[in-house]
DNA sequence: CTGTTGGTCAAGCATGGACTTAAGTATAGG
DNA sequence: CCTATACTTAAGTCCATGCTTGACCAACAG
């Protein structure tokens, strides 16, 4: 549970727009910052700055060969965010299992309907 | 295309710690408003903050049954960022599968890789 | 009725984060 | 060497967001 660091950092880079909207061009395939740029309208400076955001947390990896720095994704890192939303939904619908199995045996002895209900007061 | 506002609000909401941490509470069982409240560092109003956007973005369903308002998992909205994620994953990683091709291929014939390669100086 | 519990609403503050401009560095090309 | 390219860094602005306080309201207990 050590990486709550981590999942912090990856959660808060997919909160932005333009940050998602990078991920989706370089799920396409490898940019240099200038061609992420481009599409964007946003000044070069910015478009630096969210791509550190995104390396810092992990999402992507960077590496710079002469002056231009190209960038690409690295899946790792939106796997740690699949992760933990897959383990907060399983354990709900895990939840919700149990809870129909329950109702279930209660019907064989109680004329209760079968699924959960709530009446109004 | 359209539910591109529903995704951004969806990131939005996780990229809080704190109502991250609600959900976490959440995906274990529902709850009501000051049991949610009790064991963060927040004010009960703040709380109610953190929950109208989770509401707002799908992610929560909440319900007011005489004064005491109970919140649950409402798993469409993280399925939602979970589809995202899995669909920039899947799009990398099947562009590495052709790109692994096309580099088995070559190496039947030239020993030299085909596109643009620079040495470090 | 009165008091308490559980929640809501409305400002307001204060910090953080996104963006910009502007100046600087290093590399490629002629 | 000179210039253009491709970033990089620093500094400052500005607005959104998170949080608090305080007044308020509705439901239930005694």
């Amino acid at each position: 549970m050590l990486d709550q660091q981590r999942v912090d950092q990856v959660f808060h880079a997919l909160g932005d727009a333009n940050r998602r909207s990078m991920l989706e061009r370089l799920s396409r395939g490898p940019a240099s910052v200038s061609q992420l740029a481009e599409p964007m309208s946003l000044t070069l400076a910015a478009v630096v700055q969210h791509l550190q955001v995104l390396e810092q947390s992990g999402i992507i990896r960077t590496e710079k060969v002469g002056r231009v720095r190209t960038c690409s994704l690295a899946p790792q890192g939106l796997r740690l965010a699949e992760r933990w939303i897959n383990e907060r939904m399983n354990l709900w619908e895990r939840r919700l299992d149990r809870l129909g199995d329950l109702l279930a045996e209660d019907t064989q002895s109680e004329p209760q309907p079968k699924k959960h209900e709530r009446k109004k007061p």
